[in-house]
DNA sequence: TTGAAAGCGCTAACAC
DNA sequence: GTGTTAGCGCTTTCAA
């Protein structure tokens, strides 16, 4: 059986309390008293129960993470930044994989489990605006992303229209005329897709660019494999266009893949900028121009945010938080250095 | 508050006894009994406490896993498989992030809040053999990886020789002889770089193709940075090679993309293969040959085993078990189809 | 400054 | 079949 409060008094010679207030830095502890205790604990190896403790205290140290798949470059590294951040508050990750999925989003929502957390940070694709009513659980939620908006639930999200607009400014900047969108989805106006066609449009109506829906290809989810797809339709299609901007870095690295084996030179003939920032963008040949939508920020916001939900329930209205974003100009769109 | 077991009672007008047996499937409570309760829990919207439960059952039906760091792929995906084979079994996995330092890898195994949980499945990267007996915790662990073979824990693995022997293999059989090597550890015995090494020698020995010590990159870190690094001395040492074997997929992408920026065509002029069998190999262009070192096993076997030694602490002796292994041969070695 | 008592919500024995 | 009793190990409240 492992050592107890008890177990330390007894060898102490104190009640249990004075060790549960040794334990606790209360303050009311005479420093020979607390010395013998410290000293009992350490002779015992005591470790204090923390499941005891999360049920008398009401609160476990242990957030849930909800994200579709960690296998996905995005989610695991945002899942990296939310532990890390996390870890520094000394609080742990729980993680639930929802891949993407409604059904389940809405399970975690209900999971008695997610009540053995004090909070979760929810990242969800399978709900929509209009579920927005429903994202509601017994602890409190930080939604990420940018598929629900009018929740009653903090919000952290990046600047898509910006981050896409000044994507679409930047491929301007060195001459590209012709700029091909890939990952738009048909008819959505929020969520990534819908937000950075946005802030493309808007980047080239500034210019005075005509915009031209032949540019644009749509599909359903963001994986390597479409954005591969898409540019073989593009290019089959006989459009000419002098840039890419892939709605994420996976499309944009799909995109540049077929790009290469057509024979177009990267960014000689066509320059390609994607979104995200994965680490992998540094690393790949060329290396891929991207947004940085701040995701250490995201996830730092999101703990901060969380912990004073945590500690005031009732406290401000649910607020609303964008993290800076910056354009990271590399190999795809610059070229090589000399 | 949220309602109890002893609300349920109440409404239902059964002992509070009685509810916990219907939410525990206990058998014996009359259908009638069990309407009535259930009726109860549905109108109250009652949910069981799991802390308590974990409290006073001894288990939490949460499991820890401890890794590196989420943004380096192979863990990511490691992570993934490990949550989904735990969600099968109704747990929930808790991560911690080491950065594979030792110091903080003996922290997670002291660190009261492992016991949140019921085990631990530790891929340990700081800690080496000679810690193996620090390997013990107050919770069951399943140790992962090749850093450690003596500890007194179940240990599960991937057959790090026989699949290195086995990629060497595939480079010998289309032909090649003079197999350079990226991310060998000086000196390393065992290890995944030791034993991948012991691997491709035996392979050569086997086929009667001398071993060159000139072919072979030794670095520190894994990273894909250290790849393209040992791929630039090896071209500028002039050192003539047909293939190239990446101890692991980061490397072969990294030296991939310095053979293809030095005017090498792979595989015509040289043959690379890596290991680890990431997602993005099916994606690189050309796409990586590599070893599929059975990670989805990896995973549901450490799961297995975790959940054994959990329900008997002194069961079995440590097991060691290996998963099983396929070279999957992709354009980096085979060329693109007709 | 320290101690005693109560109880967080639940499960496990055992009695009825 | 159902209820009673006793804690799991801890924090909290209040008294000494």
């Amino acid at each position: 059986m492992a050592t107890t409060l008890h177990d330390v008094a007894q060898v102490a010679g104190v009640s249990f309390k004075t060790v549960s207030n040794v334990i606790n830095d209360h303050p009311n502890v005479r420093p020979t008293t607390r010395a013998r205790v410290q000293a009992a604990i350490a002779e015992l190896g005591y470790r204090p129960n923390l499941t005891a403790r999360s049920l008398r205290s009401g609160h476990s140290g242990a957030i849930t993470l909800a994200v579709p798949q960690l296998r996905l470059p995005y989610f695991a590294e945002l899942a990296d930044a939310v532990i890390s951040a996390a870890e520094a508050h000394g609080l742990v990750v729980l993680i639930e994989q929802t891949s993407g999925g409604r059904d389940r989003e809405l399970e975690v929502l209900k999971s008695p489990r997610l009540k053995m957390s004090d909070g979760l940070i929810f990242s969800p694709l399978g709900l929509g605006e209009e579920d927005a009513a429903l994202v509601t659980a017994e602890v409190p939620i930080v939604l990420l992303g940018e598929r629900i908006f009018s929740s009653s639930c903090d919000h952290v999200t990046m600047q898509n229209i910006e981050g896409a607009r000044a994507a679409t400014e930047h491929l301007l900047d060195i001459g590209r005329k012709r700029i091909a969108v890939v990952g738009a989805h048909e008819g959505e106006v929020i969520g990534s897709a819908g937000l950075r066609l946005k802030g493309y449009r808007e980047a080239l109506e500034a210019r005075g660019v005509p915009y031209d829906d032949s540019l644009v290809a749509y599909m359903g989810e963001w994986h390597r494999a479409n954005g591969a797809l898409a540019m073989h339709e593009l290019l089959e299609r006989g459009v000419e266009f002098d840039a890419v901007f892939g709605f994420n870095d996976t499309l944009a690295q799909g995109a540049m893949r077929v790009l290469q084996e057509a024979g177009r030179r990267i960014p000689d003939d066509i320059a390609v900028i994607g979104f995200d920032d994965l680490d992998e963008t540094r690393y790949s040949l060329p290396t891929l121009s991207t947004v940085d939508p701040g995701r250490t920020e995201i996830a730092e916001t999101a703990i901060k945010v969380l912990m004073e939900r945590i500690k005031t329930p009732d406290g401000p209205a649910p607020r609303e938080i964008e993290t800076t974003f910056s354009v990271v100009a590399r190999e795809s769109t610059l070229g090589t250095a000399p």
